[in-house]
DNA sequence: CGGAATCCAAACGGATACTG
DNA sequence: CAGTATCCGTTTGGATTCCG
């Protein structure tokens, strides 16, 4: 297959960076099936923070992939949801989705080889 | 489009958090046209260490994706290549690549136009 | 040539407390 | 409700030195 040439790498490692984090794609994958807002978010995660749900959607929110709408009622209410651009990434995301969970027992069972065999030399 | 459920989430974070790293898209990338010697591959990346080379090249073999294939000379030669499991992952991992190559600007663009709304802020 | 070992600074991420 | 501020341990990654 053809593969992007070297200088798309940066681009590559850019977008990498940012989803790969520790929680950007379950983010995303929340919002992918509708806008929710904060505490929704932070429930459907479950073991996220409330600091690291607030910093991750920041990050998104400042490459354009989520967007932010604050109601300024009493008390205050903010709906998240995803931007085009944010839609237009869940598809290659589920890709490599499809691609982990096809692949993740033969990734987990290399890594116990790998982890016997340095045990044993 | 379909997205994967929650629970395969956590692969997804799991090969994210592999190939999402500062390295492993560039190595596997050059893997990818063919086998490569260490320091092939440290040229090839240009900018990486050599430390961090080694720790990415480890890291890949671990899981499965990269096979080391050591000739015991004098001086010792090391060929490194991708395993049918890291092969699989080029296709994903580009098409990710292309989406990140059409949408880099954008996402620099909205980096730029949130920057400059925190000053005026 | 292809590492490993050590040292160090910066970034990441969790827990907790406080706020408009 | 939706954050911010602070503290603190862990992880990441670069520079340098040494080794078989």
């Amino acid at each position: 297959m053809e593969v992007p040439d070297q200088p798309s790498c940066a681009a590559v490692n850019d977008v990498l960076s940012r989803i790969g984090d520790k929680w950007s794609v379950r983010v995303v994958m929340s919002l992918a099936q509708g806008p929710r807002r904060f505490n929704e978010l932070r429930r459907e995660i479950a073991s996220i923070s409330q600091r690291m749900l607030t910093r991750t959607l920041r990050g998104l929110e400042r490459d354009g992939l989520v967007h932010r709408e604050v109601t300024p009622t009493v008390p205050p209410r903010v709906d998240y949801s995803l931007t085009p651009l944010g839609s237009s990434l869940t598809g290659p995301v589920a890709r490599l989705g499809y691609w982990a969970m096809d692949n993740i027992l033969a990734i987990e069972a290399a890594r116990r080889d790998f982890d016997a065999n340095c045990d044993e030399d």
